[in-house]
RNA sequence: GGGAGAAUUCCCGAGUGGCCAAAGGGGGCAGACUGUAAAUCUGUUGUCAGUGACUUCGGUGGUUCGAAUCCACCUUCUCCCA
């Protein structure tokens, strides 16, 4: 259940209320695709970074381990040892991903592993019956991510069939919250909007999927090569047309300048691989842009990696000393760096939420980009 | 004491007359990354000036129109036999 507790312009201070616990929003969803945030973190160092939530995904963990295995393990939660939310992303991102190793039917998606090339079906019913496995706090529906640039007709067909396999997940949830063998039972569905960057379609899925009174409404199918500023506008187009009283997710993005345009723009959520992916390659998030470890102008520097950073890492560790970590490949050069960038990702939606408590969000967002203008 | 072999650009290591500033790795330097097929991928790595020029393949001489490549000697190293 979401709360909408305040606005300033578009923008939207938020509770969003699960029975693994009350996200604050807007928030920022912890990537943990597999089960665990590459780069080594565990559901203990998840509270030390301030994670709100986890993200899975339905594709990989049916893979591996299977979500059989996880069912009887007792659901991701028990498994992870992580006892807040959990958001399960459908499948439908490796649609976009994997689109050299799957086939879209309107019964579903028929893929190749990645990993051996078995051949595996994932429709509607299948993703729901994974996530419910999973027994993740929110299931999304299955969906086409499209890819860009995307022909008008394409889309059009593609939206049309996504419509109808969201109204089978909508049917296919309910029936398996129903059954005494469904670990939880309270499982959401989030559905997801898509169209390119057309504003006509895009409005047209939302307004009916804005029917079918979902637990929660996502924005798919962006930041997958169009500018920012076509992702802004698809953004202003749509969001009229979601419905105010439920939490607004915007899939997979984005820079900490990306968020913070959509969350002037009136989202709720936020999920990325940005914060974990870059810093295992040595892309460190600060205050004053990004810093890359592997740099040789690191070498002797005694401060941290962030001068304004209150993590674990930061008021611990020299620059110099990551800087070696990255160079040397040692495993806990990642593991500091993905710790402190999530730890700035989810401390940005901190001070973005305060800033919105205080009626201080347009301030807050005018120093902040000035700031960073476009290093991030 | 006798015999055999080797020395290549930061390192390892190809190359045995012109297509060689010299393959390939490593290392170095930089860049990319947006619901994760990503501890991955890309560029660059003799010098100087934007074509090109110049200096390089242990050293010194030589053969040749032309040498990292052939010859002689020297230096160092490795292995084998005494």
């Amino acid at each position: 259940m979401f709360k909408l507790i305040k606005t300033e312009g578009n923008a939207r201070r938020g509770e969003f209320i699960t029975p693994h616990g009350t996200v604050q929003t807007p928030a920022f969803m912890n990537v943990a695709t597999c089960g665990a945030i590459k780069g080594g973190l565990s559901a203990f160092d998840l509270k030390d970074i301030h994670c709100q939530v986890q993200l899975c995904n339905t594709y990989h963990l049916h893979l591996r381990p299977g979500n059989a295995v996880v069912k009887q393990m007792g659901g991701l939660h028990k498994f992870t040892r992580w006892d807040g939310p959990i958001l399960t992303d459908s499948g439908g991102f490796q649609v976009f991903s994997l689109s050299k190793l799957r086939k879209i039917e309107e019964e579903g998606v028929y893929f190749a592993s990645h990993i051996d090339g078995h051949r595996i079906f994932m429709g509607p019913e299948q993703s729901m019956q994974i996530q419910s496995d999973l027994a993740s706090t929110i299931a999304m529906a299955f969906d086409e991510c499209i890819e860009n640039p995307a022909q008008y007709d394409y889309t059009k067909k593609s939206c049309d069939r996504t419509y109808r396999w969201l109204v089978r997940c909508k049917k296919e949830i309910d029936r398996l919250n129903s059954l005494d063998t469904t670990i939880n039972k309270k499982q959401m569905l989030f559905g997801i909007n898509q169209g390119s960057t057309f504003a006509d379609l895009r409005i047209e899925h939302m307004k009916k999927i804005a029917e079918l009174g979902l637990d929660g409404y996502a924005i798919g199918g962006l930041a997958v090569g169009e500018t920012a500023d076509e992702m802004y506008e698809t953004i202003c187009a749509v969001e009229p047309y979601m419905p105010k009283d439920k939490i607004r997710y915007l899939m997979g993005v984005g820079t900490p300048v990306n968020i913070l345009e959509s969350v002037k723009r009136g989202v709720d959520l936020f999920d990325c691989v940005m914060p974990s992916r870059n810093a295992r390659h040595g892309h460190i998030f600060t205050i004053n842009g990004i810093r890359n470890m592997f740099n040789a102008k690191y070498e002797i520097d005694d401060r941290p990696l962030d001068e304004e950073c209150n993590c674990p890492v930061c008021k611990n560790f020299s620059r110099a000393y990551i800087h070696h970590l990255y160079k040397s490949n040692e495993m806990l050069g990642m593991r500091l760096g993905v710790m402190h960038n999530l730890y700035f990702y989810n401390t940005l939606l901190e001070r973005i939420r305060d800033a919105l408590d205080n009626n201080g969000f347009e301030a807050f967002y005018k120093k902040y980009v000035n700031t960073l203008g476009n290093r991030i």
